[in-house]
DNA sequence: ACAGCGTACCGTACGTTGTACGGATAAGTG
DNA sequence: CACTTATCCGTACAACGTACGGTACGCTGT
């Protein structure tokens, strides 16, 4: 059922917030007997309430509750919903900038991109929700860029072409995760397995009759619903889809 | 701002919507005086509405008002919200399927699907916002997949394989194609253009200051930024990926 | 012609959402 | 000890999906 989300805030507001300074953050102590309300604090609890319940669930008053703080007080720090999802994101980018030492070659290093976002996405699903186009341009989304650029530095593509092949990637890799989580997530989010779906559904649709009309969707869907006893394999695809993928930027780079 | 929605109605109930007959569509006649509702009229009002202003204004008050109908009295004829959205999704599937001439030669009917399918969601962009795993079982739905797999039958891959370069088509073409989209509505709804959308960000953002942390995303940001006058160009970039997808395509086909 | 029934239609109401507004409290400052 | 200012939050409003119950009218049986 789920209501879903795209953020886009005040660009001002969400900029400051984006890039808001650390050092100084209290200047006034907290008052007596209470945990102070912050910013980070904020984000965090929403980045919580988003992981566990989905982005359709966060809103303004659970997040509060988690904080045992009033529901307006959360506007003391946040100018409102849709700039707290642009820094939600930020923030989530900024998590991800790991310092693993990067693999030699291009391949491995693509790879081990694709990789990570599918991570990404499967530990905070609901950012496959929220709108890509005019990113929060703060220092998560350019760390991001930055470091995904430098795995494709230096192997003799244009800086256009380098672009490019993040684009792809990332498209890629937003579609098939959604895949992914989405069957991860069917079952905790409808109460039925994806065999107990296929149950409710199949009585029904044997009984509305003819499918003569769809002899390959029947032949095709039967031989993967036997292999994997699901009606799709996700992972399987993704796994699939990043070798064709890599194969084709091979074609690209190793014709230099 | 604008929240979004997955559409996962009782399977049931959504079943019998999706198959119904109409042949034997109206018993009764309609009241004097009106123009009679039906579930077609409630399907083709809800699509109109998701079309001119995306799935976040998708609501049933306004659903009913575009008909001249009361709120609740498209719950005659349809279960709810979520039943109503798996429809939709349906019905724009069954008009995606034209009777054109398939091209000679698997490359150019990969790539008619990946544009085809592009077409669909630049025209009915809310499509990109609802769910994909346990797809509405309709003819629409059924009818698409089986159009898709007679695209990929007969050139050598096994059925597994048909159905994980469809999948893979499918998860690019979705990514790239969000692209597309909110680059293009971008505009129309934050109110302002992409060069309107720099100049607010980019005083605040040199302020903001030290960049040197970022250099690849410097220049190959603008690099872009000066081929395409813009912060990218995602129709480029889905040329770019959809070439890229189809070498590696055929280094599978070809190899064997 | 008329009674009775079943369906189509819809007004009202409830709970939930984001957030504008104004009030309360307390830390910092003179 | 007054005054300023930031923090915190209670109340209120409009919009949402939809449960519930009522009304009105076409159809069927007599």
């Amino acid at each position: 059922m789920t209501t879903e989300y795209i953020g886009r805030g005040d660009p001002a507001r969400t900029l400051a917030l984006l890039w808001r300074d650390p050092s100084r953050a209290r200047e006034r102590a907290p008052r007596k007997g209470r945990t102070e309300l912050t910013a980070d604090r904020v984000i965090a609890a929403a980045i919580e309430v988003a992981d566990a319940e989905g982005l359709a669930a966060l809103s303004m008053r659970k997040v509060a509750d988690h904080l045992g703080a009033g529901t307006m007080s959360l506007y003391t720090h946040v100018p409102g919903k849709a700039e707290l999802i642009d820094v939600m994101l930020d923030t989530v980018y900024k998590e991800t900038l790991t310092t693993e030492e990067t693999p030699r070659g291009w391949r491995a290093r693509v790879e081990r991109i694709a990789r990570d976002n599918l991570a990404m996405y499967r530990r905070h699903p609901w950012i496959l929700q929220v709108a890509v186009s005019r990113p929060p341009l703060g220092p998560g989304t350019l760390g991001k860029y930055e470091h995904e650029l430098s795995a494709l530095d230096g192997i003799g593509l244009t800086d256009l072409e380098m672009d490019n092949v993040l684009t792809l990637i990332a498209a890629y890799v937003h579609g098939a995760a959604r895949g992914v989580v989405e069957a991860e997530r069917a079952a905790a989010e409808t109460g039925m397995t994806d065999q107990e779906w296929w149950q409710a559904h199949e009585p029904f649709l044997t009984a509305v009759g003819d499918f003569s009309a769809y002899p390959l969707a029947g032949r095709v869907g039967s031989a993967s619903g036997e292999a994997y006893n699901a009606p799709t394999d996700p992972t399987g695809a993704f796994e699939f889809g990043l070798g064709r993928l890599l194969d084709g930027i091979a074609v690209l780079i190793d014709g230099r």
